[in-house]
DNA sequence: ACGCCTTTGAAGTGA
DNA sequence: TCACTTCAAAGGCGT
């Protein structure tokens, strides 16, 4: 596999490189049924929807099924594990919500750019009839429909710099960075709570993580879910990344172990402030890396499309990203309302003091500070690569980690060797 | 060769 | 806002 070195950065005044593996995302398209896609994107990549959480159970009870049952027939079978699907509680769909989330979240990660709308209308003619045989007065007009959609011109269905990317020079996108501009699938991840929302300063958006619609429902699946305890507690099925993950923004956040959190239903204070930490952008970003580092590092484009991916990503990344890499467009950039102390705030207060200006603005250093601090929890969880790039960090005053969880094990990934 | 069937959920579309 | 449509997976079947 042909890989590409390019400068990423710089590390104590020393350039650091970064390989580059062009390798095709991995929810491309299957070539049989793309065929009229494929006219007009040629080979161009099809990058299709991640799975739901119906989705990820029909595709693990499809084996089982055919098993048990001896049937072949996807139909029978779909239908057999609908029934299934609906017979679940809601703690046991709650599992596949949590991992369709992950999935999304990756998903957005690797396509920022991309939407759903992307692959509408590109398959060929399906009239949904459930009314089986009942020739509706309507389909000839939802023929029409539909082949007014396939017949667009590739100006209205101007792919996304993701697309771009593939075969042509990385383009700016077209969209301002505005964040009501984003696709709804990406802003549905993560609004910072206590910001400013003027017009000229909307509410902070980073990268997606789920859709507003799960937050009352998995909420003990959600990373930005509501009551953090909720999530230790009722969700056996939280994989170790994200356990050991929780245990890091715990440590990071003393306030989530407080005894408020004990009570779910309690106080408002409560499911606010945990959505604010669960879903910063740091724990979002590293919920990202958790779960798809090779993908992330080795998915890289060009400099401008990484800060773009994920501008978020650079505090914690052990490297300062060059000025010319940053994008001054598409990507939130955050600061600081005012000048916060560090002796007298804990990260979360930090990051919840973070709005988008209005214009790019270098990397605010108490962003910097909570992930140099993030990263000095990290190198306690898996000792190694970090230690030897980052000044040892000490918590600050106020920023006292709780006991350590015994019940939160170390992140089994070894994602960080794969920075070196 | 490729659309249909069949399911649920997420998201887009149009009124 | 609401109803409707499309697409995610998958493999046998029909055209």
């Amino acid at each position: 596999m042909r890989q590409y070195v390019r400068p990423v950065g710089e590390l104590h005044d020393v350039p650091v490189r970064d390989f580059v593996v062009p390798a095709p995302p991995s929810n491309i398209s299957t070539p049989k049924k793309r065929k009229c896609e494929a006219r007009q994107y040629e080979d161009r990549l099809y990058i299709k929807k991640p799975p739901n959480a119906f989705m990820l159970y029909l595709k693990e009870q499809r084996p089982k099924v055919m098993a048990e049952l001896n049937i072949t027939g996807s139909a029978a079978i779909n239908a057999v594990v609908g029934k299934r699907w609906r017979s679940l509680s809601k703690d046991q769909q709650a599992k596949y919500f949590d991992q369709a989330e992950t999935e999304s979240c990756r998903h957005a990660t690797e396509h920022p750019d991309w939407s759903t709308k992307e692959n509408y209308g590109k398959k060929r003619k399906r009239t949904r009839n459930r009314t089986s045989s009942t020739a509706s007065a309507s389909e000839p007009k939802q023929e029409a429909q539909q082949a007014k959609r396939l017949c667009v011109t590739p100006a209205q269905t101007q792919p996304s710099s993701s697309y771009s990317v593939v075969k042509e020079p990385l383009k700016q996108p077209q969209r301002q960075p505005t964040v009501t501009n984003l696709p709804h699938q990406q802003s549905a991840c993560v609004q910072l709570q206590n910001t400013q929302t003027t017009a000229d300063a909307p509410v902070c958006q980073v990268n997606p993580v789920l859709p507003a619609s799960h937050m009352d429902f998995s909420a003990s699946a959600s990373l930005a879910s509501s009551a953090p305890v909720q999530l230790q507690k009722q969700a056996p099925f939280v994989s170790d990344t994200n356990e050991a993950l929780l245990s890091v923004v715990e440590q990071l956040d003393p306030l989530l172990t407080s005894e408020q959190f004990q009570q779910p239903s309690s106080p408002l204070i409560g499911p606010q402030l945990s959505q604010t930490s669960l879903a910063s952008p740091v724990y979002c970003a590293l919920s990202t890396l958790y779960a798809s580092p090779d993908t992330f590092f080795k998915n890289q484009k060009e400099p401008i499309g990484f800060a773009d991916i994920q501008h978020d990503m650079w505090p914690i990344l052990p490297v300062t990203p060059q000025p010319d890499t940053l994008s001054c467009s598409n990507t939130p950039k955050y600061s600081p309302i005012s000048p916060v102390s560090l002796e007298n705030s804990s990260p979360s207060k930090l990051l919840d003091s973070f709005v988008a200006p209005t214009e790019c603005q270098p990397m605010s250093p108490v962003f910097s500070e909570t992930a140099k601090y993030m990263m000095s929890l990290l190198n306690d969880l898996e000792p190694g690569p970090f230690a030897q790039h980052l000044q040892p960090s000490s918590p600050q005053a106020g920023w006292s980690s709780p006991e350590s969880d015994q019940s939160c094990r170390p992140p089994n990934h070894s994602f960080l060797q794969t920075l070196y």
